[in-house]
DNA sequence: GTCTATAGTGGGATAGAC
DNA sequence: GTCTATCCCACTATAGAC
C-alpha cells in the first residue's frame, strides 16, 4: 500500500502499473493480486489513511470548540486539510470510487466501517456542542451532516482554485446556514417539515 | 453507437468488446476508434439519448399538468423512466461521468448544452405550474432543482430495487416535500434563510 | 478524408506449479 | 503464500485501397 501511495504521487494512478507497485514493493505480480484483488483495492489505503488523519485532525477542534458551528466548520475543515496532498489526483479516485458495485464506494458495503467512523465524527460534533433541537432529529442528524459531506467531497474534487479555497469558502457559506437551521427546527411553522424529513431518512435507512 | 448500445444492454460493458461492437455495426476495429476515441466515448451516446427522451417524455406531462408538485415529480419520473432500461450498465456510465476531468462530468464544460437543456426542463416545470415563490428565488430554484435531480440519479445508480421502485418512492416522498418547502418560502420566519441560500448560490456560480 | 486488414503493445488480471 | 507464465482485451500503428 506504502509503495502503490507513493506511486500514485508520483506519477499518478493510471501510469502507475500494478507491475511497478509490486516491483517497488519487491514482491511478484501474482502476489500483489494475492492480497489485493485489483488496482482499486489499492485505493482503498488512501481512504483509510485519509479517514485516519481526518479522526485525528478533528480531536483538537472537537476538544476546543463548543458551539456548533465552529465544531461543525472545524470538522469539515480538517477534511480538507488532510485530503489536500492527493487533490491532483482524487479525481480517478473518485471515478473508481463513483461505480455502485466498487467496494470502494461510500455507500458500499465494504466501506461500512469507515463510513460509520466518519458519521461518529459528526455524532461528535453535535454531542458535544451546545445545539439544542427538535426530538428526534439529534438522532439523524449526524447521517445528514454526512451526507453534506460528502457534498463538499463533490464540490472539492471538481474544484480547481489555488489550495481549494473555493472549498473552504463553501464550507465557510454552507456551515453558518446549516447552523441556523438546525436551530430553527423547533419553531412551530417548521417542526411539520422536520418530522417529514425524519420519515423519510428513516424510511431510506430501512429499505 | 446503436450496436454499442444494444451489446451493451446484452452482455454489459465489460464482456461487450470493442472488436464484437464492430463487427456487429459492420465495420472494421480501426474504424471504429477512427470515430470514437476510446470505449467509453460510446457512452455519450446512452447521455444523449437519455437526455432526449427525457424531453420528449416531459413534454405530455408539463402539458397537462397545473400543480408544482405534479409537474415536478411527473418530470423526475419520465427520467426513472426513460433511463430505466440501461440501468444495469448505468454505473458505468456514472463512472465515467464522475471524473472531474472527463467531458462526460455533469459539471464540465462539454456538457453545458445538456445541463442546460435539463435545468430548461425544470424551469418549465416551476415558470407553467402555480407555485408562489419568495422573489428572486424563481430565477435559482431551477438550477437547484437539477441538482436535486443529480441526486435523484445516484440515488438510483445505486439502487438495486426491482424496477428501481426504492427511487420511484424517493421522488413521490421528496416532491410533497419540496412542494411545501418551496410554498413556505414566503413565510416571514422563512424568508432569511432564503436569502442567504440565494446569496450561496449566486456566490458559487460567479466564481 | 474515409475505410480495411493485420499485426502489434501494454497492462490488468488469472492459473497453476511449487 | 509466493512465484512464473499466460490470458485477455483496450488501444495503437501501419500500410494501403478508394
Amino acid at each position: 500500500m506504502d509503495s502503490a501511495l507513493t506511486l500514485f504521487r508520483e506519477r499518478g494512478y493510471d501510469k502507475t502499473t500494478m507491475r511497478a507497485i509490486s516491483d517497488e514493493a519487491g514482491v511478484s505480480l501474482g502476489n500483489a493480486y494475492y492480497y489485493f484483488g485489483s488496482k482499486e483495492h489499492l485505493i482503498q489505503a488512501y481512504y483509510d489513511r485519509v479517514q485516519e488523519e481526518h479522526e485525528q485532525g478533528s480531536v483538537s477542534v472537537l476538544a476546543r470548540e463548543t458551539e456548533f458551528a465552529a465544531r461543525l466548520g472545524g470538522v469539515f475543515d480538517v477534511w480538507v486539510d488532510v485530503a489536500a496532498p492527493y487533490h491532483e489526483f482524487a479525481g480517478k479516485f473518485f471515478k473508481n470510487a463513483a461505480e455502485p458495485t466498487s467496494p470502494l464506494s461510500p455507500f458500499s458495503e465494504e466501506s461500512q466501517p469507515a463510513r460509520q467512523a466518519s458519521v461518529a465524527l459528526f455524532r461528535a460534533a453535535v454531542d458535544g456542542s451546545d445545539l439544542k433541537l427538535a426530538t428526534g432529529l439529534r438522532e439523524e442528524l449526524p447521517d445528514l451532516l454526512w451526507l453534506m459531506h460528502m457534498g463538499i467531497v463533490l464540490f472539492w474534487v471538481h474544484d480547481q482554485s489555488p489550495s481549494q479555497e473555493r472549498t473552504r469558502a463553501l464550507i465557510a457559506h454552507v456551515v453558518p446556514l446549516v447552523d441556523k437551521l438546525a436551530r430553527m427546527t423547533r419553531l412551530p411553522v417548521v417542526r411539520g417539515v422536520v418530522t417529514d424529513v425524519l420519515v423519510l431518512v428513516r424510511s431510506l435507512r430501512t429499505a
